[in-house]
DNA sequence: GGACGGTGAAACTTCAGGTTGCCTC
DNA sequence: GAAGTTTCACCGTCC
């Protein structure tokens, strides 16, 4: 382990090179996907004997239109040099895996995506970055997550050996990764129960689950846990819990019995009375949907809003929950045109009220729910990308928490006896999934016709099952190909 | 004269990741 | 707070 002083320039460059002159690998941590995509960049230009054609062009078709961070990521991988985020298509991301262990790909530039969950070691870790930006300003990692990045170096079947270099960007900060990082301490682990959306689900699952049935089972339960030990001061942390208790009963989603009236005042704050919870139907359901309670009494409040109701009312009802954050931040230069898109959809908005209460946050909500809509629109992922800064693995991330709280909003409906909204909430859904205007859904129910074959189909006028019924074979297989169009062919005959 | 291209400084943006539900032939 | 990207003014060149 050493620490390597500045260079006169670029570093980070000489020492991918030097990496791949020992014929070895590196992956190289930053704290950005833009830097590792940069990172990538900068290393791949100066590589002149490495020309992975094939994978370069694999890797640039993964899309039906590639976007330009498919262009940039198959320029890279040409001279075998790579990025990785989640902002990467999955077969992206994968290709890129499996090609870092047969050694075509010498160079990983990444996120700390890759420090964790994936088994990809290298000859060597370098950790550019070990600042990240926070709510307080930029923040030195934990040492915890600086040892799962240096542990990725060595490969214990190939080498002997491993090197984890960190860079240094001055003395003073040279010194500052010694002391942190080298000769320092992992942290103490702390609970993550004590953020209030996490308790709020936690405390509901308990009741609904008949794990506890009472306010004295349900403080002897806290006591326990690790958020406790932690806490220590119990008379605050029983007013938190009992907060909580509070709001689920306010929101109906738990029923609150005292088993003596007279005593249940608000004198009795740290009494362990008998009061005993018991979920109801709603809350049994919001407890099995892993819902935040404070997100399920929204999604409630809003599908009971008489206004009437689009496609935009319910994406925006969605959007406008902490599962879906973090939202689209609205830039200067488009503040405009997202005021204008609210003035246009403002009568069908069901959940308003950040509008006074927090207008940034508001116009965020209405950006997302407009990235969404331009997805059901049949937006490709190139033009998501240009216009919302919105990479193919961050689409395919928000769209799947959409489709789970509008799933979500099909079961409150139905539990709340809302019988007119349960088919244009599926509708959303599906076009949600697919990413198609509502007139493909016919067609994409169809094994193996998702959104660019539906659409070609759509434009040659077979606009559902009955028209690919009386479509002769040959005028399909000339539409989809060959292979498919026997294939849809044999659907048909089946079903 | 004007279209074009290159350059650099200033202004502007953005900042890691990824569990939960249900379904399928 | 820092890195990366976009925008814009400025200058020189070529037709």
């Amino acid at each position: 382990m050493k620490i390597d002083m500045p260079f006169e320039h670029s570093e980070t460059v000489d020492l991918a090179l030097d990496t791949i002159k020992k014929d070895k690998q590196a992956l190289i941590f930053v704290n950005t996907k833009n830097s590792a995509e940069k990172q990538a960049e900068d290393i791949s230009k100066q590589i002149k004997n490495i020309d992975l054609e094939e994978l370069s062009y694999e890797i640039l078709n993964v899309l039906p239109t590639p976007t330009k961070q498919c262009k940039r990521l198959a320029d890279c991988i040409k001279r075998g040099i790579a990025f990785h985020h989640s902002g990467l298509n999955s077969k992206q991301r994968e290709l890129i895996e499996d090609n870092f262990r047969t050694g075509a790909i010498k160079i990983i530039c990444c996120t700390p995506t890759l420090a964790a969950g994936l088994d990809l070691p290298a000859f060597r870790a370098i950790i550019k970055d070990l600042k990240r930006f926070t709510s307080r300003g930029m923040q030195f990692i934990p040492v915890l997550e600086y040892l799962q990045m240096a542990g990725r170096a060595g490969r214990p079947k190939f080498d002997s050996v491993g090197e984890a270099i960190c860079i240094a960007k001055s003395d003073s900060n040279n010194e500052e990764i010694y002391e942190k990082y080298i000769m320092g301490e992992p942290e103490d682990i702390y609970s993550k129960l004590a953020a209030e959306p996490v308790l709020r689900t936690y405390v509901l699952s308990l009741i609904a689950s008949e794990l506890v049935g009472s306010k004295k089972e349900l403080m002897e339960f806290f006591e326990k846990t690790f958020f406790a030990h932690q806490y220590e001061d119990m008379a605050q942390l029983n007013s938190l819990v009992m907060r909580v208790v509070g709001m689920l009963k306010d929101w109906e989603f738990i029923s609150v019995e005292s088993a003596d009236s007279e005593t249940s005042d608000f004198t009795s704050a740290d009494f362990f009375g008998e009061e005993t919870y018991k979920a109801t139907l709603l809350g049994k359901r919001i407890s099995e949907l892993y819902l935040d309670p404070y997100t399920a009494s929204k999604l409630i409040d809003g599908l009971k809003n008489n206004k009437d109701k689009v496609e935009f009312s319910y994406l925006h009802l969605i959007s406008n929950t902490l599962e879906m954050r973090p939202l689209l931040s609205v830039t200067k230069a488009e503040s405009e045109d997202i005021e204008e898109k609210l003035e246009l959809s403002r009568e069908y908005i069901l959940d308003d009220e950040d509008f006074f209460e927090d207008y940034y946050t508001f116009m965020s909500s209405i950006k997302t729910a407009f990235f969404l809509e331009e997805w059901i629109n049949e937006k490709d992922e190139d033009f998501l990308l240009t216009k919302f800064k919105v990479r193919p693995g961050e689409i395919k991330y928000k769209t799947n928490i959409a489709d789970w709280l509008l799933y979500s909003c099909h079961e409150l409906a139905k539990l709340l006896m809302l019988k007119e909204q349960l088919s244009s909430i599926v509708k959303v859904r599906l076009r949600l999934q697919y990413g198609v205007k509502e007139e493909l859904l016919p067609l994409v129910k169809i094994k193996g016709i998702g959104k660019v074959r539906a659409r070609k189909l759509f434009n040659n006028n077979i606009k559902d099952v009955r028209g690919l019924k009386k479509v002769d074979i040959s005028s399909l297989k000339r539409i989809v190909g060959e292979k498919m169009g026997v294939n849809i062919k044999k659907q048909l005959l089946m079903g």
